[in-house]
Order: C-alpha cells, then structure tokens, then sequence
DNA sequence: CAAAATTCAATTGTACGCAAATTAATTTTG
DNA sequence: CAAAATTAATTTGCGTACAATTGAATTTTG
C-alpha cells in the first residue's frame, strides 16, 4: 500500500495532473484565443473582452450597462471602466437614461458602427486560426455552452 | 440589397453573434471554472491560478519559476507575485538555485505537501459540478488541447 | 579571459475580473 | 407621502495576465 488508496479507492494519482484537468484545458484554450486574437485587435487599438462588447452592440445597439454585463457575463465593476475607455477611444457614446437616471445608455459612435464592417476580417483571421471546420467549431461550442450552463447551476444539485 | 453582402459575399450577418463565437464559448467555460472553484478553493485561501501551480508541484516538485510558466503557460511576470504569496501562505518555500543563481527553486511546504489530500476533494467537487462523466470530460479535454495547439501553431499556415 | 550576448527572475505599467463599499435614483411600503 | 428597501453605476482593493524594462548571473565568442 505504497501509492494510492490513502485518501479514497477510487480516485488515482494521476487524476491530480494538470494534463487531466478539464477546467485547465479550457483555461488554456481561453489563453491561446487571447493570443491568437491579440495581434487582429491591436490593430484597432482593443482589447478582447472590448471586442466582446462591440460584437454585442453590433446584434443591439443602445444597451445598459447592466444589460450589456449579462450578454458577456461580466459585472458592472469590470464594465465602467472598460466602457469609458472603449468612448475614450472613439467607439461608443455614453449617457444617463432620461427616463431613469440610474442607467448609463451605451451606444455605437460612426466609428463603433464602422468597424462592424472590419470584424469579418477578425473572424476570418480567428476561424483560420483556429483550425477547425464550421461545422465542428459549432459542435464545440454547443458541448462548451453545455458546460457552462452546468457549472452555473450552482453545487445545488448532483 | 439592405442586409447583406454589403462587405463579403459569403459571410452572413448572423456569424458575428455572441452566441456563434467558439472564443465566447471558451471564454465563458473558463468564467463558468473560476466560479465554481472559488467556494472550494477559498476555504484555503487559494485562487485559481495558484491551485493550478500546487497541481504542478504535487506532479513534480522543486521546479524553478521558469519550469512551473512553462507547465501552466504563464510567464514570471505574474509568477513572481503569485508565488510570493503562495509562500507567505505557507505552501511553498522559494531559493536561489545555489548552482545557478540566477535560478529560483519553489519547493511544496509540508502544508503544502498535506493540502494534496484534500486536493481529491475539490476535485470530485468540480468535478460533480460540471455535471459531466469521466469519458465525456476526457473528450472534451482532448478537443480542447488540440484547439489550443492548433491555436498556439501560430498564423504560419493555413 | 574579457566583452558581448543570453538567460532568469523581478519590477513596472496597463487592463481585465470580481467582491465589497459608495452614491444617486427609483420603488416599495408603512 | 415620507422612510425604507431596492436598483444601477461607479469606485476601491486585490489578484491575475502580459508586454516591456531592469538587474544579476551565466554562456558565448572574439
């Protein structure tokens, strides 16, 4: 009884290697798309997750803050400030909801606008990158989208 | 001609949705990991990252800061901070290599060395959390790695 | 063998990402 | 209708991430 068996009979070592990981699989795809898209956004001056943010008024302009957050899964925290540099560089507008003075409407600039036109050449650039078939990409993102759904259920069920 | 084909003849409207990008589905998987870490790692006052350079100790201890970058893909620019709290956490100790001092050595604690035992528990956590069986997260794992490779390959072909 | 080049870790600066506290506006309720 | 509760965005603080710079140690090379 040297090797295993100390804590439990039915998980082995080599189940603790980083290579067994699922959630470090995913951590690692999420940094090489990082880098994969870095070098197509510099270009224009943005960062990923502001990239995020324009694909998502590109589908809806004129969105909330808060609205804005639950398209891309971020809190107001990281949002503020990244939307104040997105307007700083030109791309959307900002401005309190007359009707509700809570609110920050976040808008397309001409320039936000204009870009959309640009963001095919990113998704080309990106596709090719990746390596993977129309179809295929498809299949991993429904598994992927499946995955976080379950993980953000919560620890309620089992 | 309203709608379409005003940049490229075969890309359509819908692909720059949110919901069609294979990047937003890692992205997302990767937010959805972090999340379901955090209750079972902060009872150690852990992170993330920091928990995925203890499961690259527990594999092979008494790597140099290079080495452990070179297992989790991060560089010593946000190593050598990390680390720096991971040992005044208690679970690792740092030295120069004495035989080449350019060279820091990061060895487990024996807190750190002990943490391994309870390690199996996260992992069945997460592992209940993602909701998926063995098989089917090993498959998923093995599309991921090579999404990453092909991703890391660079734009060299295509 | 000494100067130049390289390597390794740490540091600096910018930008997420999230929790918690803050502020202002709106809604609810006593 | 005024006090209490809620909501939305901002701010603050901490911890990644990464590019670029720095400084010390080692290797290479003239």
């Amino acid at each position: 009884m040297a090797n295993k068996a100390v804590h439990s009979d039915t998980i082995p070592e080599e189940a603790l290697a980083l290579g067994k990981q699922l959630c470090f699989a995913v951590y690692s795809a999420a940094h090489a798309f990082n880098r994969a898209y870095k070098p197509l956004l510099d270009r224009f001056g943005l960062t990923y997750p502001q990239y995020l943010v324009l694909l998502a008024l590109w589908q809806q302009d004129e969105m909330t803050v808060k609205r804005i957050g639950e398209e891309i899964g971020l809190d107001s925290g990281t949002l503020s400030p990244l939307l104040k540099r997105l307007e700083a560089a030109g791309y959307v507008g900002r401005q309190r909801d007359p009707s509700d003075e809570r609110q920050v409407i976040v808008r397309l600039t001409d320039k936000g606008q204009d870009l959309k036109n640009e963001a095919f050449g990113i998704l080309v650039g990106i596709s090719k990158a990746s390596g993977c078939s129309l179809k295929q990409a498809e299949d991993i993102r429904e598994t992927l989208h499946q995955l976080t759904r379950q993980l953000n259920a919560g620890p309620g069920e089992d």
